[in-house]
RNA sequence: GGGGUCGUAGGGUAGCCUGGUCCAUCCUUCAUGCUUGGGGUGCAUGAGACCUGAGUUCAAAUCUCAGCGACCCCA
């Protein structure tokens, strides 16, 4: 984290993100960006919201009005309107939408921004967790004519979020949050978790059916085939630098960070192995540095006058995910050291054919991270029979226990076991057969309970 | 929402209880030179700090109050 964000600025809930910690978001943010390019547009919506907007969607107040900052002057002029700092952007962009949107023809509308927004949190803030400004909101917000259109968007959402998270080698769980957990505003919510080492759950993204609710309040009409004039149906979903809080942690160990290459800032360490002036490996090493870099590589030659051991700690902090050490011994073999930063294996390579040999190695990170990841995560997801055994072992990890999916017994299953119901999962998980522990009713309703973020 | 602990160089700390011995300790870091070189080389020299404000006092890193900030526990 240290090499992330700068905690030190002086304001509570805000951070700094170093160069280096930006350029791990920058290569983050570019995954998303190609996902939802496909099949959405960029745009930006201003920051600052009037008042009589934000405060038309009665729900959506309710679930935000209490974490809004206000901007209330403009130098020392009291303004007539106050202006809210976006807390997410429904209340800005839907005005507009009640302006593009006026055929059936105009529709779907699938639009999208990366921008901060701020909260007041009044819990405890943590850097990339917990912000009072969230500096990398992707907000999407789509149009549809129809409520089911609108909920396959809602399914197009989660399953481009899981593809994200697997090309950063992130597991994931998606869920239907329950009804009192759900988005203000919304009609339901999906949700994607991940599972935290120190066994909490952290919500790395949330797709939300807002039915015509907020079509509604903000008259977003369209005319049907038939000449009708019909309410629109919307849908929104967001993923934040969340994403690369579980980045950083999942992945990494306690020699330090540990990144995919897709989005390493540095993907590999070159490390000359001198003895005494040696003029020959400096050359073998900054010939392999220029043949990696050739081919798009993000390479470092470090011919810094420290002693081999300590680049290898300084370079495995930052994550870098592969080693090519060069001494004697190899250049007389015509080959090079390499050495993983994911498994810590240190494997012989021919001189010759180093690109593959590097290439190759790439993907098995990769590949090994997602599997290590989700072994873990699976690892930890502990069937319950009762309420009494979740409460046991919920600080281990993730909870499985049947629920009938009513309100008022989740509400109590929550209270008893002092962790949130996070849903009922998607695919197998979710599926099992046993009696809900609180009406004891027959369900095949798997939920999942756990500590969280 | 309730309770608690804390704030000393870039990072981690000693000193605070019992005010003066503190132009503030140690480790790390950084700079320079020599040395060294397949897992944190050694030596030398040097650089860098008492959160902010008010108060008590002859005297405040140390005591009091407030603000800002950090962390922990409980709901």
């Amino acid at each position: 984290m240290g090499e992330i964000m700068d905690v030190r600025y002086p304001v509570k809930g805000l951070y700094v993100w170093f160069p280096f910690g930006f350029d791990v978001r920058k290569r983050t943010y570019a995954i998303i960006r190609e996902l939802l390019d496909k099949d959405h547009k960029e745009a930006l919506f201003p920051l600052l919201i009037p008042e009589t907007e934000f405060m038309k969607e009665a729900e959506h107040i309710k679930g935000f009005e209490n974490e809004v900052y206000w901007v209330t002057h403009g130098g020392k002029n009291e303004l007539d309107v106050k202006l809210a700092l976006r807390p997410t952007s429904e209340t800005a962009i839907y005005p507009m939408y009640k302006v593009w949107v006026r055929s059936h023809a105009d529709l779907p509308i699938k639009i999208y921004q990366i921008v901060n927004t701020f909260r007041y949190e009044t819990k405890h803030t943590r850097p990339l967790i917990r912000l009072r400004e969230i500096t990398s909101f992707k907000e999407a917000h789509t149009v549809h004519a129809t409520w089911e259109e609108a909920a396959k968007q809602v399914e197009e959402a989660t399953r481009i979020y899981q593809e994200f998270y697997r090309r950063l080698a992130i597991p994931t769980i998606v869920s239907k949050r329950p009804d009192w957990d759900k988005f203000p505003g919304a009609d339901y919510t999906m949700a994607v978790d991940t599972l935290m080492p120190d066994n909490k759950t952290l919500q790395i993204g949330t797709a939300h059916h807002l039915g015509s609710n907020f079509a509604k309040t903000f008259d977003i009409k369209y005319e049907d085939l038939n000449g009708e004039q019909q309410y629109a149906h919307q849908t929104c979903y967001g993923i934040s630098e969340r994403s690369i809080a579980a980045l950083i942690s999942i992945h990494g160990d306690d020699k330090g960070l540990v990144f995919p290459p897709e989005v390493a800032p540095i993907q590999v360490v070159v490390i000359p192995i001198l003895f005494g002036k040696s003029e020959e490996i400096l050359k073998a090493c900054s010939d392999v540095a220029d043949k990696l870099k050739d081919k798009g590589m993000r390479v470092v030659l470090d011919d810094s006058d420290e002693r081999p051991g300590a680049k290898y700690y300084k370079w495995e902090m930052k994550g870098v995910p592969l080693r090519v050490e060069i001494g004697p011994r190899d250049l007389k073999n015509n080959a090079v050291t390499i050495v993983r930063r994911d498994s810590a294996s240190k494997e012989t390579a021919p001189l010759d054919n180093i690109i593959e040999e590097i290439q190759k190695r790439f993907e098995d990170i990769r590949e090994n991270l997602f599997v290590k990841a989700k072994s873990s995560l699976n690892e930890r997801i502990i069937n319950c029979g009762s309420l009494e055994e979740v409460k046991e072992k919920i600080s281990n990890g993730i909870a499985r226990i049947p629920w009938c999916g009513e309100r008022e017994c989740g509400l109590a299953m929550e209270e008893a076991v002092g962790a949130g119901i996070l849903g009922v999962p998607e695919g197998e998980l979710g599926e099992g057969a046993g009696n809900c522990p609180v009406c004891n009713k027959e369900t095949g309703n798997m939920a999942i309970m756990a500590k969280t973020y």
